[in-house]
RNA sequence: GGAGAGGUGGCUGAGCGGUCGAAAGCGGCGGUCUUGAAAACCGCUGUCCCGCUUGCGGGACCGUGGGUUCGAAUCCCACCCUCUCCGCCA
């Protein structure tokens, strides 16, 4: 969400910030007109409330043979106002509807674009690993050793499912403990949420109402089920991180609070038919290491590079190549002003794929979640960014065909082997 | 799943149709006292929105949303959340 105020004082900025995300700037001028209506008609209903507080005040204070006079002209005044007030609430309502789908505008130093194909590379770590063979790709390599089975996972629950067995199991647990020793050191808090939320956590994270279809409902309620949970399962930590300071006001001091969640995610995958289907690089269920942080605006970019970084720490340590990408306006998604993406190697698919991902959101989350901060003015909306630590899935992939031998083993990197308790897989 | 209790300011907690933005206590800020500190005493101490603008005026907020009423923290309805007991289960 953002703030109205800045977009009346300042609407030209706001048109080419929604502009540079590819959509309409019209918009503001039709929020500016709304806006405009509505004050004109609080003003209006605010005036007569005024008078009404007046009367009952007067009411109060009469004698009771002199009262059923002011009541009776005040009952007219009430309709008036009762009125005025329905018709300010459907300018609100339609005010507010807008607001809510206007996305957060890019910074500054986010190239212009209009999809993926125009992201930036800016930086390439490492070189190519060489093999003296065809390499694998992860699922010929996970069904030879025993690691991932994806065809019990399609008879128990359908496609883009997986049963993770054996040593990627302990792969998993040593990626854990690897990343949140890791995230503890440097002071970020380790959480494991609740991965079921109620729906004002996904409009507080501003994941509704644009990714709506991509998020799993659970139990809705409705006529014929009235009693329904109607809760939703999250596509990542970073909704219910978020909402650990939902509707509060953190001491200035306290800044910059780091959290590190470990969260199974699920994705409905609703807008890729067809792609990425083979494998367990794009599934509806995974776990993730997700990294959050609460801080002052004036740092936030700073706060921002500090994320990449040590998502940049982690992949060298595990050993990958790596480019890092800023996405551009046009591929960035509404909380986000800014998003880098580390894509890793895979070469048995010979090409870069995303295992990593940043984002600051400066204070369109905040300010939907309303998370303040004290400062000497008063309190003021802080801002969130979150980070990919470690999407596991996605890193076994990179594990499995980076380190995979010539005879078809699997050597285990060697930050991972004293959690893993063995060197090869085989 | 069954039966209850309850959600009030940073916190504890009173109020249960008008004089209530809301007692009291704690905490916080400022002052007096003191060599300094503590104690004691005195004063101040919520958030948001709108309008004219150094200031002032108005409005909203007692879990959320509706309703009754001239008037709702207080009465009615729905929802959300918390707690206790019993049952069941990891």
């Amino acid at each position: 969400m953002l703030d109205l105020k800045m977009i009346r004082q300042n609407p030209e900025a706001v048109k080419s910030g929604i502009k540079k995300k590819g959509r309409d700037p019209k918009l503001i001028d039709n929020i500016l007109v709304l806006d405009k209506e509505y004050r004109e008609l609080l003003v209006n209903v605010e005036e007569l409330k005024s008078l009404k507080n007046k009367a009952s005040d007067e009411i109060a204070k009469s004698p009771k043979d002199q009262r059923q006079k002011l009541i009776d002209t005040m009952q007219d005044v009430t309709k008036k106002e009762k009125n005025l007030e329905e018709k300010m609430k459907k300018v609100k309502e339609e005010l507010d509807a807008m607001m809510i789908e206007l996305p957060n505008p890019p910074l500054e130093s986010v190239p212009e674009g209009k999809n993926e194909n125009e992201n930036k590379v800016i930086k390439t770590v490492g070189e190519k690993p060489s093999f003296d063979f065809k390499p694998l790709d992860h699922m010929a390599l996970g069904e030879r050793l025993n690691l991932i089975d994806i065809e019990n996972a399609s008879k128990t629950s359908g496609t883009r499912f997986y049963y993770l067995k054996n040593e990627a199991v302990l792969l998993e647990f040593a990626l854990v403990q690897f990343v949140i020793g890791k995230l503890i050191k440097k002071g970020f808090s380790p959480i494991i949420p609740p991965v079921l939320v109620q729906e004002k956590a996904m409009f507080g994270t501003g994941f509704f109402p644009a990714d709506r279809n991509e998020i799993y409902h659970v139990n809705p309620r409705s006529e014929t089920n009235p009693d329904g949970d109607d809760l939703f399962l999250v596509g990542t930590a970073e909704v219910p991180l978020c909402m650990l300071h939902y509707d509060s006001i953190l001491a200035n001091e306290k800044l910059p609070l780091r959290y590190a969640g470990f969260s199974t995610c699920f994705r409905r995958e609703a807008g890729s038919y067809g792609k990425d289907t083979k494998g367990i690089l794009r599934v509806h269920q995974f776990d993730k290491i997700e990294m959050f942080s609460f801080c002052d605006p004036k740092k936030s970019e700073k706060e921002h590079e500090l994320i990449l970084s040590l998502e940049e720490e982690i992949m060298k340590e595990l050993g990958f190549h790596y480019q890092v990408v800023l996405i551009c306006g046009g591929d960035l998604g509404a909380p986000a002003a800014k998003k880098y993406d580390i894509e890793v190697w895979l070469p048995g698919q010979q090409r870069y794929r995303e295992l990593t991902s940043c984002s600051n959101c400066t204070d369109f989350q905040a300010r939907r979640s309303n998370i303040r901060y004290k400062t000497a003015k008063g309190n003021e909306i802080l801002h969130t960014l979150n980070g990919t630590a470690c999407a596991i899935g996605r890193t076994l992939i990179a594990i499995l065909e980076n380190y995979q031998n010539k005879d078809g083993t699997v050597t285990v990197p060697e930050v991972l082997r004293s959690y893993v308790g063995k060197e090869k897989i085989n």
